[in-house]
DNA sequence: CCTAACCTAGACGATGTCGAAGAAATAAAG
DNA sequence: CTTTATTTCTTCGACATCGTCTAGGTTAGG
């Protein structure tokens, strides 16, 4: 793994809400993923912001979509995680994992 | 949970670390614990560092230690993790974990 | 045109990270 | 035995990246 690989922490929680949006993953349902999950409230901007930088990086992806017949339904960035943000997350989740291994009592499980 | 409370992900890693070493956290331990258990080459630097911004936090606290009879064995800082930090860590590990939830088979486990 | 849904820009403090330098201890020289 | 090396541990200063907000667009339908 190159360096300069490694995920910020906010980073993190916006690729996998890209993955758990799934198909229709723009900013609102990221965004939402992450506030639902986390309970964290955080700015729309912030998510966008980080959509950004994170395809700067080659991390995800993103493409235009249609617009949709509802108010204000203007087409929306759609985004994708690449390869290389599956790695990069994968990673993260696992230092996460290995560097808590053992610690079950004093972090309550 | 106070704003300002969200670990970045290096913190996550040196709070994690202090709690793996244990009675004798002092920074090369940790810095071992983060290197052994994730792989990660960083700098011992980077871990004082943190250790001293956590610290200001509140998130750990540390005392002096006594010098050990061997070559160099100069008085070491010792941490501990406060409740605060324990707060804090345990909130960043369940965050992560909400938000992969659901996402085993992209993960690959 | 108003308003709803979505996105971009600019700014600025907080984190991440390093190379280099300092301090304290024992060991080795002379 | 005091001077200089060598080892272990810690601090400093700097700079790039990340986290995050407020404010300001843009594009649809009512």
């Amino acid at each position: 793994m190159p360096p300069g690989s490694a995920l910020g922490e906010f980073e993190s929680l916006v690729v996998l809400g890209v993955l758990q949006a799934g198909e229709d993953a723009y900013g609102v349902p990221v965004w939402r993923a992450i506030q639902e999950r986390t309970g964290r409230d955080v700015s729309l901007a912030a998510v966008y912001k980080t959509l950004d930088r994170l395809e700067s990086k080659g991390l995800v992806r993103s493409r235009q979509g249609e617009p949709t017949a509802e108010r204000g339904g203007r087409a929306k960035r759609l985004y994708a995680v690449t390869p290389g943000g599956l790695d990069a997350v994968r990673a993260s989740v696992q230092a996460l994992t290995q560097m808590t291994a053992g610690l079950d009592e004093v972090l309550g499980t």
